[in-house]
DNA sequence: ATGGTGGTGTGACCA
């Protein structure tokens, strides 16, 4: 079973960029963040026309997550637990019944800049949050597998200039020892797993500006964490890295899984 | 030191 994560900044403007790669990556469940429209506004026809089901999770304007799968969606829930009064659209779960089923966690953490400010504060909230959610996805032993925009860099090789990147709070020390907090409950980190000697990326992100992609000035921020029952089940995993040259991109590039599942 | 690009939706915010 072929999982990816997308930040497709946009849905609707880039529906084109998606349903391109879609046709060409096969892949059976997809999550996408940055989807940036309201449930009604999602452009359902397309998408399923390629076959897949649809759950969204939208907000007006910004944020905004899905999930598609070739294969049914059961005890879908959107939002992360723990705050109530949290209006934001980042988070959808489902069960994606293969000849296993798995638990799929879809995620768009906070940016978290500028920092020191509000929306550091959130970020980390927010993160302690998916930290709780994260041990009881482990606690039920179900094959699951927590994807998207973590916003987070973790490490010194994972950014081409990490040096740029010290105010910034995908890198701050208090945004990476969270997203490790959360790894060492259990997680695998699927990238590194497939990667663990590499020096120098892979990366996942460019910015459109200042010719990132041509310097290739990238960052890894979009994760794979594997339960240890969905890791034991790993096949492959690839980045599209080919998807930031083509016309209209994401700033962002589909991460990709293989199961045996 | 700088938002230089891009989406949303028509202001100004978000990344």
């Amino acid at each position: 079973m072929k999982i990816a994560t997308f930040n497709i900044n946009g849905v609707r403007a880039r529906i084109e960029t998606l349903t391109g790669w879609l046709s060409e990556a096969q892949p059976d469940v997809v999550v996408l963040q940055e989807i940036k429209t309201q449930d009604e506004g999602f452009p359902r026809e397309s998408i399923a026309d390629l076959g897949y089901n649809i759950q969204t999770h939208g907000q007006k304007g910004f944020n905004g997550v899905a999930i598609l799968s070739k294969l049914p969606l059961e005890d879908v829930s959107r939002g992360l637990p723990g705050d109530d009064g949290d209006e934001q659209a980042r988070y959808i779960e489902a069960t994606v019944v293969g000849h296993r089923a798995l638990r799929i966690a879809g995620l768009y953490l906070p940016n978290g800049n500028p920092q020191p400010g509000p929306k550091f504060d959130y970020k980390l909230a927010w993160m302690e949050r998916l930290r709780a959610r994260a041990k009881a996805l482990l606690a039920t032993e179900m094959p699951a597998v927590m994807l998207g925009d973590y916003n987070v860099i973790p490490e010194p090789r994972d950014a081409a200039f990490p040096e740029k990147w010290v105010n910034d709070a995908l890198y701050q020390p208090e945004s990476r020892a969270a997203l490790r907090r959360i790894v060492f409950d259990g997680w695998a980190d699927a990238v590194r797993l497939r990667h663990p000697a590499s020096t120098r990326g892979p990366f996942t992100f460019w910015d459109y500006q200042a010719g990132a992609w041509q310097r290739d000035n990238g960052i890894r921020i979009d994760h794979v964490l594997l339960s240890p029952q969905a890791a034991d089940l790993l096949i492959d995993l690839g980045i599209d890295r080919d998807e930031r040259a083509k016309d209209k991109p994401s700033d962002h590039v589909p991460v990709w899984i293989d199961l045996d599942a």
